[in-house]
DNA sequence: TGCCAAATATGATCGCCATCATGTAAGTGT
DNA sequence: ACACTTACATGATGGCGATCATATTTGGCA
């Protein structure tokens, strides 16, 4: 059966948003073409009247990850890591840091789902720097480093069963990004 | 044809070896059983005489990696961090850190695989927090926190296409981390 | 030297999945 | 209202991969 135009609009927003979930969760691979419709209420025949292929579709449901989370929640440096390095994080993948649940898995994909990824990679730099401020010529490094650290942390976290250790490695890396990002860190006290 | 017994174990650590550097390379699910056997120099019907599955691959191919890496190779803590935040290190995924190559696939296998990985990451905190030395009560945070910075940034770093970008991540990563290990950083200089 | 067990090779089987073919019914423009 | 288009459903198709069945050859032992 046809659907109204702004009906098929939103069944595409559907599908890029369940793909978007079930990818973060599962992998690029391990998530079917059926499995993506089926999440979003409709049956696989579908699919390729709004992707090419499922390639095609990884690479625009990585774009629109990152275009949805844009701009960040509110509250400064501290609430931004607390959140990221949270145990509600760490156990919301689908939900989470479209870089920490993809970075491994983006390797392997296409050309075009790759440079989408690699605009959300600018884009994180760019958002913690401007977190973390301007206090001196260092702060693109100040950035780097702090982002490596957080998707660092998460990723590890989430390989983790043990949850004290899990939670040890989030707190630890929080506490030490705090040392490192401290602006007057080579002064006394 | 029958092989003798000093054989038959030879192949087996050759199935091992072929397949802890395919899965580095490519994710556990993007290798086929064929594969590993091909690599190793054998056929696929001889397979399940060494493993009872695939699954069970997985699991002894971690165990494995992780028992060869033990120790780490020369030098101190500089040394290391210099080959682990290399270029070489980047491109060299399948005889990498298995940490950095595996972390994100680990989660969707069986326990046996998983329990094996985290063995794996506690002694490479350890081996850490040796490379470190022991001068001070934080000690251990400042191991975790450089754990993860290093495995974040290779994770990064190997994501991204565009050389110059990857490299100014292990390069700021580098220098992030000697801000923060450094012992007496928050004294005067 | 031979028998026998065992290690591999070759060749199914079965299920899953991406993609395509075709049917169907409901929007859309006149 | 009508004809036509089109979005979606149902139902192939073809390939790949894990696992199993059977054949073959040869090391190990009497």
């Amino acid at each position: 059966m046809k659907v109204s135009r702004d009906q098929m609009q939103a069944n595409r927003v559907r599908i890029l948003e369940s793909a978007s979930r079930l990818f973060r969760e599962k992998g690029f691979e391990a998530v079917s073409v059926a499995e993506v419709m089926k999440a979003a209420g409709l049956t696989h025949g579908g699919f390729y009247g709004h992707f090419e292929s499922k390639d095609d579709l990884i690479a625009q449901a990585v774009a629109h990850i990152f275009a949805a989370s844009e701009g960040g929640g509110p509250g400064g440096l501290a609430a931004y890591l607390d959140a990221y390095l949270s145990p509600e994080h760490r156990d919301g993948v689908g939900a989470g840091c479209p870089t920490a649940a993809l970075v491994s898995d983006i390797r392997r994909q296409t050309p075009a789902a790759r440079a989408a990824m690699a605009e959300g990679f600018k884009s994180q730099i760019d958002h913690v720097a401007a977190a973390l401020g301007d206090t001196g010529g260092d702060s693109r490094r100040r950035a780097i480093g702090t982002w490596a650290s957080m998707v660092g942390a998460v990723v590890l976290a989430r390989a983790i069963e043990d949850p004290g250790l899990a939670k040890e490695i989030l707190d630890e890396t929080r506490a030490w990004i705090d040392d490192g990002t401290r602006p007057n860190k080579n002064a006394p006290r």
